[in-house]
DNA sequence: TCTCAGTTGGGACTCCGTATCATGAGGGCG
DNA sequence: CGCCCTCATGATACGGAGTCCCAACTGAGA
């Protein structure tokens, strides 16, 4: 499950130490999205700062995302695709379903040129209740 | 300038202290988007935790809106017409545009449907660099 | 196998924001 | 106009999240 993260950290040149295998095999059979501690707490061999480090390697390596919660916390989860995608975050159950779409890119670059901007990134996130929560 | 806060912070039942009144001059002739730290400096006869706590205060009456930056971190910024819009951060300068689009909160609206979501909140924010910074 | 740059652990530290609680001051009411 | 209750304030302590530091360790290329 973890090997095209295996791969893809050695291709970037760093490496495969026992320690990023083990961070990578616990965000891969987590479930939901998780927040730093609780990976951490998982891992009680492994120190926090290092934790922290390899989550953050692998945010920039665009094999986990960062989702910002509407509360002002940040959970992560594994990058579903590696595409680029928006979120859809339930209050209730925490669960988080992914999204792509192209009118909505359209509409946010259209808007950029609009102002003048050259854009760099963008962030869209979607707070709500899904499905389940809902009934 | 901050009449219409003071009229809103009168009803919506808080008081019109002389700290909220300096506090909201310090915001009104704030050029652009501010920390609290910064906010603070400027109001030194003000304390840190009043500086925080009335912030968040008018931003629950959202008559300042709050700015995830690229970084993670967050400024505010004095909301422009109290409509519902998003914000284009300039990277270089830190100069934020607003802007509101239908087909943006559509093409939203419309994904959170699909998903099955019942819609409580978004947030859209897009980074890049200003027309003068880019120059 | 040797070697060294990259990685790790863990504790100290910074930053941002909140909780606590005694004191002070709006503003409705008489 | 002045009282009084309630809300607001300030100082400080506190808490969580993330980073820094540095000595010890270990992949992986030669």
């Amino acid at each position: 499950m973890a090997t095209e993260s295996v791969a893809r950290l050695a291709d970037t040149g760093h490496r495969l130490t026992a320690t990023r295998r083990a961070v990578l095999d616990a965000i891969a059979r987590s479930p939901r999205p998780f927040t730093i501690e609780e990976l951490s707490a998982r891992l009680p061999h492994i120190g926090r700062a290092t934790v922290f480090r390899t989550v953050k390697l692998l945010s920039e390596l665009e094999l986990v995302c960062r989702l910002p919660l509407e509360d002002g916390g940040v959970r992560y989860q594994r990058a579903g695709s590696g595409e680029h995608h928006h979120h859809l975050i339930c209050g209730g159950c925490g669960a988080v379903a992914e999204f792509s779409d192209p009118a909505l890119d359209d509409a946010i670059e259209r808007n950029a040129a609009v102002a003048g901007f050259a854009l760099d990134a963008h962030s869209a996130e979607l707070y709500g209740r899904c499905a389940s929560c809902r009934a």
